[in-house]
RNA sequence: GCACCCGUAGCUCAGCUGGAUAGAGCGCUGCCCUCCGAAGGCAGAGGCCAGGGGUUCGAAUCCCUUCGGGUGCGCCA
């Protein structure tokens, strides 16, 4: 139940009222009328821009609408005052009934209140993470994986089919590189000394698998040159890899539904495929690039390519698709990759990629244009750096992989609720400063505290109120100090908040949201020190107690609901 | 050189498909702790929304441009 929703069904039937008594013409596009909240709430507690929208098309003044919508509205048990204000806007007031209902429709649902049907029907596709399966996943990683997994919950909560999935680059030059570099630990598990090449991976995970291979094959491979080994090691690789990776993910409660092979890609006919369809469309020819720009790399020369007219789609350089000694450039299974996607019916693609990335944007929203024949959008979301810190200082070493921090390191130190909040708290495509010792401080300048604080202090209060006798199952509302009020209308927000979240693929307003509703109940708690009258927990009078209870309920089923989004466990105390 | 992202209070950042007098936290100033949990609370000061043009009834938001920061830029994925 989205109150902003069902207003503006009221206000636009109004204005089909005003059809009717031939006050508007008929016909007119109600797209652009909108219900929202005031910015100052001096104003009322909704406005509608529908008299400002409408009067050109109309051939009418605003503020003429406005009147005559207004005396409609008014009509309207929900509201109480409608007025015209500024230019043409219509200032609404509601009756502190409506606020209750929707308290009472929080409490009726539980965590369902704020679901919406607003993607019915809409199968979306969610890639996320997707890191090469060459060592463990680090900080980067990290905020990928939280980013996309609360996106893939939001959008479930919207309604929408999600499917989650993760990419394995396993068809490249680097799985050799980790192959090789297996098999230098594996040497060494036969206590062989060994040179590390440049470009190897040299990190302290490898050990193990090393040895593992030891105990799988004993010496088999020694002495053996690479031709006999790489393809066995490489997949023996590649496969314990994938098992730390998910190891990782479990660390954080990230679960895929899908992990897809690149690897699956070649030799079954699908890359081809993919191309062929390119070509049909014309799509695929070969030419020359011109140099970029600027700053030549030094062994340019003109070269004949096997290229995508991604230009056709908004690009502005064609790509290659195949490298001169006639194998794929990584484009290409790429390119198949999101082929399969459409095949398989999404409706939307998501794709949540590293900053450094970006540059990869373009021709990937061109080759799913061309392959969907613009059916199919996909959103690229890129996630900036997250800059470590402890006390203050840069944090960089990990323990575990030498030259960078990895996402168990984070867990370790701060536990799965906070690493996912704290990666929420910003925009995904702002940089971010996480702090390990503000993380898990109990302050309010930590957003995850004082949320959790907040539904821990419900709970708290609830477990006072069954030893004194009150009825915590009561679901009438007692809403009438300013700061019962406000956090109604909060609470009355969130099934908005939801579908903007949503629609935007922004994941981030529900942890400022969680904040702002936080704020508003440890308000009205600490009014409750001066003003005894609106404590929660009034033994001298139950009945009223029992009341002021079912309003904290709500609030906390609306903070647990959104914790639940972000993947963060809702608190029963905070010791 | 080109493309993409970013530029909002001293600091870190929100800001809804364009809406009214641009918000929050920290920091700062002043009050407040025998009180449902003060691991705080209340109030106040503080902004040319980087600069300039344009579209619009209306622009932090859309378009152009300048400046400043980040990322990327033909057989690496």
């Amino acid at each position: 139940m989205n109150l902003f929703a069902e207003i503006r069904t009221a206000v636009i039937a109004a204005l089909e009222t005003l059809v009717q008594a031939g006050d508007l013409p008929a016909g007119l596009d109600y797209a652009a009328v909108a219900v929202e909240p005031p910015r100052d709430k001096l104003h009322g507690d909704m406005a509608t821009n529908a008299a400002m929208v409408l009067a050109k098309p109309a051939g009418l003044k605003p503020r003429d609408i406005a009147e005559a919508l207004a005396a409609v509205l008014t009509q309207d048990g929900r509201i109480v005052v409608a007025e015209v204000a500024g230019p043409g806007f219509l200032n609404l007031r509601l009756a502190p009934s409506v606020w209750a209902d929707v308290a009472g429709a929080a409490l009726a649902l539980g965590r369902d209140f704020g679901r919406s049907a607003m993607g019915a029907g809409q199968k979306v596709n969610v890639e996320y993470v997707s890191a090469n399966p060459t060592g463990p996943l680090h900080v980067g990683h990290t905020r990928g994986a939280v980013f996309g997994d609360a996106l893939a919950a939001l959008l479930a909560f919207a309604g929408h089919e999600v499917t989650r999935e993760y990419y394995i680059n396993d068809g490249g030059a680097q799985v050799d590189t980790l192959a090789r570099s297996v098999f230098l630990r594996y040497q060494e598990a036969h206590d062989l000394s060994v040179d590390w090449p440049e470009g190897s991976y040299p990190g302290d995970y490898l050990i193990e698998v090393g040895e593992a291979l030891k105990a799988k094959v004993g010496n088999a491979y020694l002495d053996e040159p690479e031709e006999v080994w790489l393809d066995a090691v490489r997949s023996f690789a590649t496969d314990a890899m994938l098992a730390l990776i998910r190891s990782d993910l479990k660390l954080l409660n990230v679960e895929m539904d899908v992990f897809f092979s690149e690897k699956s890609l070649y030799g079954t006919g699908l890359i081809e495929a993919a191309i062929d369809d390119l070509r049909g469309k014309g799509l695929i020819y070969t030419g020359t690039l011109e140099p970029p720009k600027g700053k030549l790399p030094e062994d340019w020369e003109p070269r004949e390519q096997t290229l995508f007219k991604s230009t056709a789609y908004g690009d502005d350089v064609d790509r290659p698709i195949m490298k001169s000694d006639g194998s794929w450039t990584y484009f290409a299974p790429d390119i198949a990759y999101h082929y399969d996607k459409v095949q398989r019916g999404f409706d939307q693609l998501i794709d949540v990629f590293g900053a450094d990335h970006g540059g990869y944007v373009k021709r990937m929203k061109a080759a799913v244009a061309a392959l969907s024949e613009n059916r199919v959008p996909v959103d690229i979301k890129l996630c900036q750096l997250v800059k470590l810190f402890k006390n203050g200082e840069p944090f960089k070493m990990s323990k575990r992989a030498g030259t960078f921090v990895t996402l168990r390191d984070v867990v370790e130190q701060v536990g799965p609720d906070v690493t996912r909040f704290v990666m929420l708290t910003r925009k995904n495509d702002a940089p971010l400063d996480f702090d390990f010792d503000k993380a898990v401080e109990q302050s309010k300048e930590n957003p995850v505290f004082y949320v959790q604080y907040a539904h821990a202090r419900v709970a708290s209060v609830l477990r006072r109120a069954a030893e004194m006798g009150i009825d915590t199952a009561c679901t009438d509302f007692a809403i009438e100090d300013e700061a019962e009020l406000e956090l109604a209308k909060k609470i009355a927000e969130w099934p908005r908040l939801v579908e903007i979240a949503a629609r935007t693929h922004e994941p981030h307003r529900v942890a400022f949201y969680l904040n702002e509703i936080a704020s508003d109940l440890h308000t009205l708690y600490n009014k409750g020190n001066e003003a005894v009258q609106l404590r929660f927990l009034q033994e001298a009078d139950p009945a009223t107690s029992a009341r002021k209870i079912a309003l904290a309920r709500a609030a906390q089923v609306v903070i647990s609901a959104g914790l639940g989004i972000l993947g963060v466990t809702p608190a029963e105390e905070m010791r």
